[in-house]
DNA sequence: CTAGACTAACTACCATACTAGTTGTATCAG
DNA sequence: CTGATACAACTAGTATGGTAGTTAGTCTAG
């Protein structure tokens, strides 16, 4: 079993549930590319790992697969489901409508000061990782910033989506590092929204963050070149479809 | 034990594990009010009234806290949630974002003739159950349209967050029946998307399902009026911040 | 009569045991 | 050597037992 599960255990809180604890230890790893796609989990390995019993373990399992990260085979196994081109267009597609919503009514209810504030100070963070670039700080502060735009505006529900279709699209932006979209280009797109946001118009809140969410489209493809076994096996007419 | 989740428990199909039937049949049981909003729901009393064990109770349980329908407070007990303003109108938010992103795709992209006969026939059907009225059949009519919606713009997980918040909202739906909104007009409604949809006229989609998303909002106030116990005691603070 | 401590009866959580179903392999018949 | 079959080693699903923690009620000390 990997040296790094062990250690992600480790950071858990203590005083969460054993559940809880193996959800996001399991979750990070598969966003990680810690647990690769296709790769087979059992219950009983997992379990006799981190010291407790199969049940926590399962009942994480069937968290994960409603996450749409493992597929629960009954009888047969559990395993991390391969990138699937078709499952990251629809989570792309999900968070733009969300965060595009969002974004339009914070324009429209307008953010507190101290709101945008923060959300000026992250930004300023952002700035912090581009040179030299530091992908995994960015990420913090990049899910910082969402979450706090989408909670900002009253929606702890709306969060909780985004950060299911996340796992999603992470799983992607891992494996673009480092050749994905400049820091730099994702920071100014940032910024762009508050802007928008902090000047009370909704319809350029919305577009900003438009575009902001379209960035990952792109490099889609070739990713699906490089890394062939981390995607589902595309067929002729999916392939076709999205043509 | 409530002879009607007996009938539920019935109706779902065996071949599905025991964890999914119970969730089917406790998901319909508090939409539908069978099980009412605040009340304590037993592991093992479930599990005697259905010949099972507590384990797959257990797991219901916890896909249920999920979907915000229970609240499992360890060590305590596991209660049916009250409706809460907050929850409704985040749903609503988080539905209505969604929807009419998939309203405004669909004109986009269009949609096949045979999926428009299939929605055109939905709203005949539909237009049947308004004299005499028959809101159980328009219930499930309304559904079908929107999932053929959903699916058809190929989002099976925008379909999943919809189907979600739904309950939520169903809720609030089936109290206000029958003095909701009435069908002619929910009709008329989709009507005026499937229009703009075949129009290719994106913009006017999304704006036509907005509206239609919007129809939920005008009676919930006089709800909690009529039903104070099947709310969450809502805070001065929380009243005004809505106000 | 009141306040505090103890107790009994619950709860969810975790561990363990058992069942039924799948799969890969080895063995045996042809 | 090939093909089918039986078996052994897995799997997830379910059942049951044990533990720690919460709560409400009662009983006792003041």
């Amino acid at each position: 079993m990997n040296k790094t599960l062990q250690t992600l255990w480790q950071e858990t809180r203590e005083s969460d549930s054993v559940r809880q604890r193996l959800y996001q230890v399991l979750r990070q790893s598969i966003i990680r590319m810690v647990l690769e796609p296709g790769q087979a989990l059992s219950e009983k390995e997992l379990a006799d790992a981190f010291s407790v019993s199969r049940q926590p373990v399962r009942e994480a399992f069937i968290r994960l697969s409603e996450a749409g990260l493992v597929e629960v085979r009954p009888q047969r196994g559990t395993y991390v489901v391969r990138i699937s081109r078709q499952a990251v267009l629809e989570a792309r597609f999900l968070r733009e409508a969300v965060e595009v919503a969002i974004a339009r009514a914070a324009a429209e209810k307008g953010l507190a000061p101290p709101v945008l504030r923060e959300l000026n100070e992250l930004i300023e963070r952002q700035r912090g990782c581009i040179e030299p670039a530091d992908h995994d700080r960015f990420y913090l502060l990049d899910e910082a910033f969402h979450r706090t735009m989408a909670l900002e505006v009253g929606n702890t529900m709306a969060w909780r989506v985004i950060e299911d279709v996340k796992a999603q699209l992470d799983r992607v932006r891992y494996l673009s590092i480092p050749d994905s979209t400049p820091i730099a280009k994702l920071t100014d797109q940032h910024q762009a929204v508050v802007t928008a946001i902090a000047a009370r118009q909704p319809e350029q809140a919305a577009q900003a963050m438009a575009i902001h969410q379209r960035e990952i489209l792109l490099s889609l493809p070739e990713l699906e070149r490089r890394f062939p076994t981390m995607f589902e096996a595309s067929t002729v007419s999916a392939t076709l479809a999205e043509a």
